[in-house]
RNA sequence: GGGGCCAUCGUCUAGUGGUUAGGACACCGGAUUUUCAAUCCGAUAACCGGAGUUCAAUUCUCCGUGGCCCUACCA
């Protein structure tokens, strides 16, 4: 039985990272019908919180991704390494080291100075193991470091890259845990990845280094070695590990922001990996079917938030086409307080407007886009109905808004949504010939006018939705402008 | 400094010992009886460099260059 497993440090918010590695775990396990293991790892006592984890598990499930075990917590389960440890020291695979962190910092720093590898020098290497017990026993405080055995070949085959063969040279006799009861990273993932029979170990490129450190922890044990797939990292975009300094990285930040969490999924699963038919837009269980190691790229990716968009647009669309009801049931709490949610129905008719279809990117484009229909018109300068490129002279743009508006009193408003749409378009439309204007010079203005914005939807949708009082009422202020 | 990983359009990528090196996003242009947007159509755009192997290398090997990662009593 495959089993692998979602092993994130909760010392942050889900990173778009974690989601990442997370989402390449999940679809490799269900498209192998195997298991999967949630394990927070929060030895790390100084920053890991429970809302984090607590923030991480929301996040993960929010996307989709759910796992059969867990979550286990390395933070209750020292006494488990405690007798890991102790089997080590009883064999002597690991010693106590009582070197003190200032002479270490000074090796380190000569070591640097001389431009050598910065290595511990095994000081305690040769203490004898009955004696440095009995030290600690006395309360004297001491580091458990691993014994690393020399000239043996540390080769791995991942499932990505091939095989990759580091010598046991470029390591030295490595920190394991702080004390008993405090280990390090390297020895937890060892100790718990075994108890939890892991089969894959799924994860960034950047634990390729670490991978060789672990497998001299796995024959320490004498226990059987996973296998391992190190995937390409999630970049900035000068090519840097992903970071908050230069992006943003928590998903909430791009939940807040109107990303649906399908379309983050979509778009994860393309960072580093893409379907044998190159088909771009797939749902999970779409994924789950097409998903394969060996079609995940090497190289690390820049993450082109361009690309995002144009995904979550595409989700949106369809969306919106296959069930609106749902659709704002869904995002009900994203619109609140953005714009009236009572107006519920009217919302539903502008959203489902054929004129809107592939307008919104993401929610908040939604948001923006509909103020225009509930909020006071903004302030705006003439200069915005008097439109250069189409050479609007503010003498045509008085021209325009009174023909518009005698025009726009005369139409019959009581008919339905569309009839009414058809009837306005083609009574602005006639203005074009009637006035001997081109039609930039007529609808940019109205369409201006009824929004105070460069970007809007169409004048016709506006009137129909904004209404004949209100129609007038931005047709006159704009006229009163000029 | 040491070790490792990686290298195809601006970006994400496909692909092959012989291809017009394909797609998507972005950008640009056109159309939609010159409205922003949307939509449709089209164009521009890439195999890091040098050797070697080979009849033939973007593809295989080596070297170089560049980028990244690790080099903690973080994970």
């Amino acid at each position: 039985m495959i089993r692998v497993r979602i092993p994130p440090s909760p010392t942050g918010l889900l990173h778009i990272g974690t989601a990442r590695t997370a989402l390449y775990n999940y679809l490799f396990a269900r498209h192998e019908k195997g298991q999967i293991v949630f394990r927070s790892e929060d030895t790390d006592k100084e920053r890991s919180k429970k809302e984090y984890e607590d923030d991480i598990v929301h996040g993960l499930n929010l996307l989709g991704i759910t796992w059969d075990e867990g979550p286990y917590r390395q933070s209750e389960r020292t006494e488990n390494y405690k007798k890991y440890l102790k089997e080590l020291l009883k064999k002597n695979t690991a010693y106590y080291c009582f070197c003190s962190k200032e002479r270490l910092d000074k090796m380190r720093e000569e070591q640097t100075a001389k431009k050598f590898p910065t290595r511990y020098d095994g000081a305690c290497s040769t203490l004898d193991p009955k004696a440095s017990a009995a030290r600690v026993k006395a309360g004297e405080s001491a580091v458990i470091r691993l014994r690393v055995i020399q000239d043996q070949e540390l080769r791995f085959k991942d499932l990505i890259r091939g095989e990759t063969v580091f010598s046991s040279k470029e390591f030295d006799d490595f920190v394991i845990a702080r004390r008993l009861d405090d280990c390090l990273y390297n020895f937890t993932v060892v100790v718990d990845d075994h108890d939890m029979k892991i089969t894959h170990v799924i994860r960034g490129e950047d634990h390729i280094s670490n991978t060789p450190k672990q497998i001299l922890i796995y024959r320490a044990f004498g226990w059987d070695i996973p296998e391992f797939a190190h995937l390409p990292l999630i970049l900035n975009e000068d090519r840097t590990k992903m970071s908050k300094r230069k992006n943003k990285v928590s998903l909430n930040d791009y939940l807040a922001e109107g990303y649906l969490p399908e379309a983050i999924v979509n778009f994860l699963a393309l960072v580093g990996w893409s379907h044998p038919e190159g088909k771009e837009i797939l749902s999970m269980d779409e994924l789950i079917v097409a998903f394969d190691l060996s079609r995940v790229h090497h190289g690390g990716a820049i993450f082109d938030i361009k690309k995002l968009d144009w995904i979550n647009g595409e989700y949106i669309k369809k969306a919106i086409q296959e069930d609106v009801d749902g659709f704002f049931k869904k995002y009900f709490k994203f619109f609140e307080g953005k714009i009236p949610t009572q107006n519920t129905d009217l919302i539903k008719k502008i959203l489902k407007d054929p004129d809107f279809e592939g307008r919104f990117k993401k929610l908040s484009d939604i948001a923006s886009e509909l103020r225009v229909f509930f909020e006071a018109l903004p302030a705006y300068s003439p200069s915005l109905i008097l439109n250069e490129k189409f050479k609007v002279t503010p003498e045509i743009a008085k021209t325009v808004f009174q023909k518009a508006i005698e025009a726009v009193r005369d139409i019959d408003w009581d008919v339905g949504d569309s009839a009414k749409t058809k009837v306005l378009s083609d009574a602005m439309m006639a203005l074009v010939p009637a006035l001997g204007l081109k039609n930039g010079q007529v609808l940019w203005p109205i369409r201006a006018a009824l929004s105070g914005a460069e970007r809007s939807p169409n004048f016709a949708t506006l009137m129909v939705y904004l209404g004949k009082e209100e129609t007038l009422k931005r047709l006159e202020f704009a006229l009163g402008k000029l």
